[in-house]
DNA sequence: TGCGAATACTTGTCTTGACAAGTATTTCCG
DNA sequence: CGGAAATACTTGTCAAGACAAGTATTCGCA
């Protein structure tokens, strides 16, 4: 694994954070090309699905689900109401919250996605066993608390 | 700087390719908030380091290596020549083509990026053995293989 | 040779992501 | 109680990514 200290780090053999970021854009990729039938992007997908499950709650609640902040949020409910999928009350309890609910039209195609996205993910595992995906899991995990204790420091 | 988007949802396990997306998401932010004090984004000192590597190739030659396509380089260059980092000569050989090479200020700060760079990502693996972090390569670039095929299928 | 295909880059449009600032409402506490 | 602080969401701005379409130039080859 490289001690690739300041080194040039060539396309062959590219940093873990570097890899990590390749693979993130061409999941996206992949996914959005495969929901363009359905008119959908992978982050509108994610919250339709979302709130068919934790529906009920405010955006503030979803934000962490679609990985994005709450302006994301906020602009992507704006994009599903235009397309008749998501609707939003005013809440009963909170009237500085904003209550999601599928419409119809939206509950038409959870079901569908779901079942693609579970395809997918299938595929992105072949050829690699429970075990290695849970230790790839746990090292990113790891990583990921270091990217945490590094924004501390930085902050 | 203030209220980070970051880090709360553990919750429960996610999928491997949510993680994926969330650490690439979240190594992008770390990334520019450090590099903010030079007035630069990931990208933007991603691509005037490969310049400096790579230069005198044409954006062609680029696009792999800022992992982003031609139409994203180009807007690139756009800003970091209006920055005053990179130049855009014509290229002797082919006049489609237009050169990159660096300002005297680009090179100024090449070094202090890279130097930053190889410390963040240094603190990113700590607490990880190497051996994990070989392994964690191997299953990432075998969902990148995986992603490639799914790719294929779809087109 | 010359013409169509391929190549290098640019530009337009849409979506996302981060951050800042603004509004409305609720909560906390003195 | 009353006002300060926190909370829920919205909007504005900039940078990126993807994709499509457009321009200029070079290449391949009949």
């Amino acid at each position: 694994m490289a001690a690739r200290a300041v080194l040039p780090e060539p396309a062959h053999a590219p940093g873990l954070g570097r890899l990590v970021m390749q693979v993130s854009r061409e999941l996206r990729t992949l996914a959005d090309r495969q929901l363009a039938p359905l008119g959908l992007t992978m982050q509108q997908a994610e919250l339709v699905i979302a709130t068919f499950l934790h529906g009920e709650k405010g955006s503030r609640h979803l934000t962490s689900l679609v990985l994005t902040d709450e302006a994301g949020v906020s602009r992507l409910v704006d994009r599903l109401e235009a397309k008749g999928l998501v609707r939003r009350r005013p809440s009963p309890r909170d009237r500085r919250s904003r209550a999601l609910e599928l419409t119809p039209a939206g509950r038409a195609v959870v079901a569908r996605m779901r079942r693609r996205r579970a395809v997918v993910d299938q595929r992105l595992r072949e050829g690699i066993s429970a075990d290695d995906i849970a230790a790839t899991r746990d090292v990113l995990l790891r990583v990921l608390d270091n990217i945490a204790r590094a924004a501390r420091a930085v902050a």
